[in-house]
This record gives C-alpha cells, structure tokens and sequence, in this order.
DNA sequence: ATATCATATCTCACTACTGAGATACACACG
DNA sequence: CGTGTGTATCTCAGTAGTGAGATATGATAT
C-alpha cells in the first residue's frame, strides 16, 4: 500500500540547543508579527488601502518628501513595488511625483493635500489601535522588547551580507 | 503653484507616550521579522520553494499527517491559500492527500518519501543559517525575546477577536 | 426524519506584489 | 570630451497569494 506511508515526525530534539533556541524565537517572532500586522492590515483596508500604501503614506506623512529609494528601502518592497505602490497612491489623489533637481534620475513623492488631510484624520486612530493591540506588554516591557528587536534586525541585516 | 504643496512633516511627539512606545516596538518588531524572513526565503528558494510551501513542509515534517484547517491556523494563510499551497505541493510531488475517516469533509496532508526525504536533507542546514541569522542575540537575551515575544503574540491575537 | 446552523475544503476572479531587464542619468577616468 | 561603470526608476510578464461564495458534510433540536 502505497497510501500507507507515514513517517514518524521529526522532532528538533536532536539538533544543537542553540538551534533550537534561535527555531523557537523565529516561530514566536513571525507568530507576534502576524498578529500585530492583522490589526495594522484591518486599519489600512478600513481605508481601502493596503498595508504597503498604508506604510508609504505614513512615511511621507512624518518625512514629508521622500525620494522613490528611500521608500523602497523603508517600505521594504521591490523595486517595481515601489513604482506601483506610488502609482496607485497618485490615482487615488493622495500622492505626487516630483522632479529631483539635484539628481535627474531620482524623483521624490510627497503627500498632497487630500492625502495629508487622510493621514491626519486616520493616524491618531491607528496609534491608539497599535497601542492597544499590544497592550499584552506593560511599557518596560514594550521598550525591552523593542530593544532587543532592534539588536536582532540589525544583526539579521547584516548577517545577509555577509553570506549573500 | 499647486506644486509646491510641502507640509511641515508631523511628528509623533504630540502623541501620549504610550502610544508613541507602542509604534515604536512595532516598526522595530516589523523591521527584525523581515530581516529574518530574507534568510528563511532565500533558504527556501535554493529548493524552489515559497516560504509558505516551505512552512507547511516543516509543519508535516515536525508534526506528521495534519489537518488542512490546522495547516491554515498554523502557516497562517487563507482557506483558498492553503487549497492552492497543498495543490503545488503535491504537484511537486512532496505531499499528498488523505482522507479523514472521522470526518468527511477535512483531509489531511501528509509528506510522501519524497518529501520526507528533501526535509530531512535540507532542515538542519535551515536550522543553521536561523541560528546564524539571529546570533545578534545572546542565548539568554534570545530566551528574553522569545517570552515577549509570545505574551505579545497571543494577547495581540486576543484584541482582535475583542473588537473584531 | 428534517430543518437549521456550523464547519471544512474547494473554486475562481481578482490583486498585490516580485524580479529581471530596459531606459535614463551621474560620475570618474583616460 | 567619450567611454565605461554604477545607480534610480520604470516596464512587464509572471506568481503567490486573498476572500467571497459554492459545495459537502456534521451536529443539534424539534
């Protein structure tokens, strides 16, 4: 019977105890990740937008003017990403290209009026959302966290670096 | 000049103090989880995979024959998604379906030899380069970060079902 | 039995991206 | 100058999903 065949589950038991320790805190990350960004998600699409436009006019919001890089790299999405996600905010009247005078090649986007109106309206109902969603840790708590987030990112980042 | 449109840039600084803790922790928590994911994607993609794929591979290969409603709570995916991750899966030839006897309407998906095979041969070198990823962190601060990490998780999750 | 309500998977149209290559510009050097 | 190399954005075909509704089964109450 070839339906029969069921292996026994592998257990993590076997691998190096630091192994296991870094598997457990990349499983709990990505789980408190999923869980935070279900609430900034719904946020967003309250609005009709998605969590990566939400993002972009966020930045903006709290830079002002930002060339197409720098979101890219903020923003964590492609380089096509970007050009699309810009593309759609300008449609919905929220965003505008500008020229870089400096660099030709560059080109900036900056909120318009409609959509810095937007942000003012929605962010403070955002913070306080945040807020509550992860009101789970008490605030040293929430600034240990962050702490060693930053530590862990920074690492992670640099990490892929090196090997490629 | 409808160009020239430039809003002062708002700053968080007029928000309570616990809300601006709260965003802070949560683009720090958003910038680490995407610094690690790059390492399990690109992992992933050595073989071919998604990092969904991938994550449903490790679950049958951790937990054996599983449900197709506990891999979509699990790799936290859509009820459509999990359909269409299971479909590629088995079109690769690493998982298969099996009926439920007790309950006629769920299946479950389970690895076949071949599946068994590939994880076998590429998880501990998986678990090698998380384990490098997150090395930015102590074995203790790792520890700190994982309980935090899932107080926040699960009461994060709870706020959702509370307002929705 | 049968009606009702809940749950599990699947279908399918749609969207948000990704990533490789194209294009345009910048800059340094011979 | 030109020429080569690097960088910023854009194009576009393709992929990995989402989510609402369909279908099938299960559970409960009358």
């Amino acid at each position: 019977m070839t339906k029969s065949y069921s292996p026994a589950p592998a257990s993590t038991a076997e691998l190096p105890e630091k192994e296991q320790v870094a598997l457990k805190l990349w499983v709990t990350l990505a789980r408190a990740y999923a869980a935070v960004e279900e609430h900034a998600r719904d946020d967003a699409r309250a609005e009709g937008l998605s969590l990566a436009e939400f993002g972009v006019l966020e930045l903006l919001h709290h830079r002002g003017q930002t060339l197409l890089g720098d979101i890219q790299k903020r923003v964590l999405v492609s380089s096509g990403g970007t050009t699309f996600l810009v593309d759609k905010l300008v449609e919905k009247g929220f965003v505008e290209r500008r020229e870089c005078e400096e660099d030709r090649r560059s080109r900036y986007a900056t909120l318009t009026r409609e959509g810095e109106r937007l942000m003012r309206r929605i962010f403070p109902r955002h913070a306080r959302r945040i807020e509550r969603a992860l009101r789970g840790l008490g605030g040293t708590e929430q600034r240990d966290a962050t702490r060693l987030m930053r530590k862990l990112g920074l690492a992670a980042a640099a990490s892929s670096m090196a090997d490629g």
